[in-house]
DNA sequence: TCCCGTGGCAAACAGTTGTTTACTGAATCC
DNA sequence: GGATTCAGTAAACAACTGTTTGCCACGGGA
């Protein structure tokens, strides 16, 4: 990583990149146990071993520093989710795998999770507008995954995008849950998650045939 | 209500109670725009007119002041679910209702839904777990009317559970979506909350049928 | 090689924070 | 009616905050 970026970019600019990420990492770290509106500049830089002034030299204050934590933090989730859409399987198997999909990434990003469920709703007002519209667009493209699906046939585009919301939040919910889980918990809300999809899945095979 | 409290408890009492509550709501409403985790003890203390040190007779500190508020906020909330859950109607009726009567909870507590939403997942640990134990009790609650009406017959105790789950997450995201939006868009989330109750609805006629 | 651009530094700034201390005055109790 | 309890006070404490200033060192283009 360190290599690729030094020939690509020159020293300087690679230098400035790497405190950046320092700051971001730190900062991220810092907001496991505390929520974006009450982390001090001074706190992330003593962190990093950086004087607080050079914090400018990135960001003109917190909250740019928090939205730039959203496109991470978002950004991998953005992979891990069109990787599940991609799959062009049965709805019985598609829903375990997803289930597994989010706990592997809650599992694996645990911080970036715990700060979009924290942020979403937090006192910085940029920084939830943030979320909001990336998590908006994930919507999107959730419903044009949907709409592509057989099942979908008949379906107004209003309705697949509601649906899609459905599933959005209910992701959200899913990796928020995993991630104040115990370990021996997990399995329970693996198999509560999946049964709520199964059921959402039930719902929609039965849509316009019923109402 | 003060002249009630008065004539109860006498002058002491009444008093250290009005302080106790005027904190409260200072607090409530300097956490509209900010979160727990960075609402200090002598901003709260400046909004009530009284000095830093009056706090203490009332809270050993903020997390305790957010627990109370736990209490509080959770506590219109939950006599409005039970409204809900008391009336034997039609499901097609009963969802309008429901989507209707959250609407107005939003519209006439926004502090209140505002605080849940955001502390949720918020930075304060024992808030946190205070929302997470009443949100449990509630789902115990709709769980057990659930499991009284006719549909539910032939369903496990715990798949009665995980659907009062999604009923539960479902109206704090509902209620959330109403908190942000314009009067203009109150129409189309309610709208969508709807339809979403419907499909679940659906998955729910069909769910031991099917699978 | 020299010079410019710039990431990072040290220091100082005025404000703010949570907490403790000793106190006052009024409601309550006997 | 006198003693007591106790909600609220004022003042002081050290520790911390975000932001500005002038400065230095050094990488990169000429």
């Amino acid at each position: 990583m360190s290599s690729s970026t030094h020939a690509t970019l020159g020293v300087r600019q690679a230098q400035k990149l790497k405190t950046r990420q320092a700051l971001l990492d730190a900062a991220l770290r810092l907001l496991e146990e505390q929520s974006l509106s009450s982390l001090g500049l001074r706190e992330v830089t003593r962190v990093v071993g950086v004087a607080p002034a050079a914090f400018y030299r990135h960001f003109r204050d917190m909250a740019e520093l928090g939205v730039a934590l959203v496109e991470e933090s978002l950004g991998s989730l953005h992979v891990m989710i069109r990787a599940v859409l991609a799959e062009q399987q049965e709805a019985e198997e598609v829903i375990d795998r997803s289930v597994e999909a989010v706990a592997g990434h809650v599992r694996r990003h645990p911080a970036h999770v715990r700060f979009i469920a924290r942020e979403r709703h937090g006192g910085v007002r940029a920084v939830r507008e943030a979320i909001a519209a990336e998590l908006e667009r994930f919507g999107d493209e959730v419903a044009a995954a949907l709409a592509a699906q057989e099942v979908s046939q008949g379906w107004s585009a209003e309705d697949v995008r509601m649906l899609a919301g459905l599933y959005v939040d209910h992701l959200v919910m899913t990796a928020s849950a995993f991630l104040e889980a115990s370990p021996e918990e997990e399995r329970a809300i693996a198999d509560t998650a999946g049964r709520q999809l199964r059921l959402i899945s039930l719902g929609r095979r039965h849509w316009r045939a019923a109402s």
